[in-house]
DNA sequence: AGATATTTTTGAACAACGTTCAAAAACACT
DNA sequence: AGTGTTTTTGAACGTTGTTCAAAAATATCT
């Protein structure tokens, strides 16, 4: 039987992403070598490139457990929250803490970009939106005039807001916030977008 | 006169900002190359590191150049707004139409990252924060109760949602919106975070 | 078990990159 | 013209990601 040849390469792709997601977690996306996963994974340069196409689509496996991560995290909380606001406020203060305590996994979500010409697979994308959907349930119940396309988009504008106060405070930080005063400041968004969310006029 | 050759170190600093920004623009801050920027302003590699200390250091000067043409753009633009809830208005719109305008550009001011131990220069870290100043003025006159820090503040925090929705639109075509509906989608965002700022409780 | 076929592992080699530096050229001044 | 200083040059270096032929390991067959 060649199971035990499956087991083993299985077992080597594991160790690559554990290496490579230890490294990125201590290093960042940019200090990511080649030859450090190896040595950290316990075989030979080349071995990488047997069994993963390329150092792109093993941060893209690292990059999914991270999303996956977060995803079942903020499910967690969201779960305990009574009314929709009281959702949004815990999807925004999970996802502050997230990337504060994971930082740089969180950054390589984002900061990763392929060469020219690659597309990200569509099964990892789908983990991102898989992100946004958590947001249409309680979006919808606060503005039940949104449906389908219109909701999805302002699910995604919300979401991209407070990521956006969370990206400039953890990675540039001329323009962001102090970290101290993360938490607050989204709790403060998102309080101003759910009182601004219910009197929006119809287009 | 020793003036002549502060002329022409002068004149080849420049050459060399121009190549670089047109090959940025061109080819994103990731196909941006120290051999293509020295062919392009006609001179040897080596060149490059006698008119600028490296490769960061250019790309610096580049991001300044771009970030005084988006403060020079938003200022035009928010002086013309009556009131000061246009004036948030217009200043989403004129940073969302600046961003897609000048996508790669734009792109480079955000995720070019020092190595690691070097700082941003203290220039261009101001620059920067001038960015926000534009966004303190109006929001002052709609939190008449917020001032200093806080004021500064909530000013970043405002900057830094319309930011995070245009970034993603722009650069993670997985969560952003679609190009077509970012205009309209900032504009609600703004919409919303100004009529829920202004009803803001006391904290 | 031994022989053969297949797959995996290996690490030297390659190309592309940013950066350095000694020699050559250009320049300024007397 | 001569001399000292500055700038320009491009070959060379170290570090990347990636490839590939040879070697080792593994599976399959008789």
């Amino acid at each position: 039987m060649s199971n035990n040849r499956d087991k083993k390469r299985a077992a080597l792709k594991e160790r690559l992403i554990d290496a490579a997601e230890a490294l990125i977690a201590k290093n960042g996306l940019r200090g990511l070598k080649a030859r450090d996963i190896t040595a950290d994974a316990g075989c030979a340069l080349g071995a990488l490139y047997n069994a993963v196409e390329n150092l792109d689509q093993l941060i893209i496996l690292v990059n999914s457990r991270t999303l996956n991560r977060l995803g079942e995290t903020s499910l967690e909380t969201v779960q305990d929250a009574p009314t929709a606001e009281q959702k949004m406020h815990a999807l925004g203060q999970v996802y502050t803490r997230f990337a504060v305590e994971n930082a740089n996994l969180w950054s390589a979500l984002f900061t990763h970009r392929l060469p020219e010409g690659e597309e990200t697979p569509d099964w990892h994308r789908a983990e991102f939106i898989g992100l946004i959907q958590q947001i249409v349930a309680p979006l919808s119940e606060l503005r039940p005039d949104l449906a389908g396309r219109s909701l999805q988009l302002r699910a995604q504008t919300l979401f991209a807001a407070v990521h956006g106060v969370v990206q400039l405070s953890i990675q540039n930080y001329e323009v962001g916030a102090p970290q101290e005063d993360l938490a607050s400041e989204v709790q403060a968004l998102v309080g101003a977008m759910m009182r601004g969310i219910k009197e929006a006029p119809a287009r």
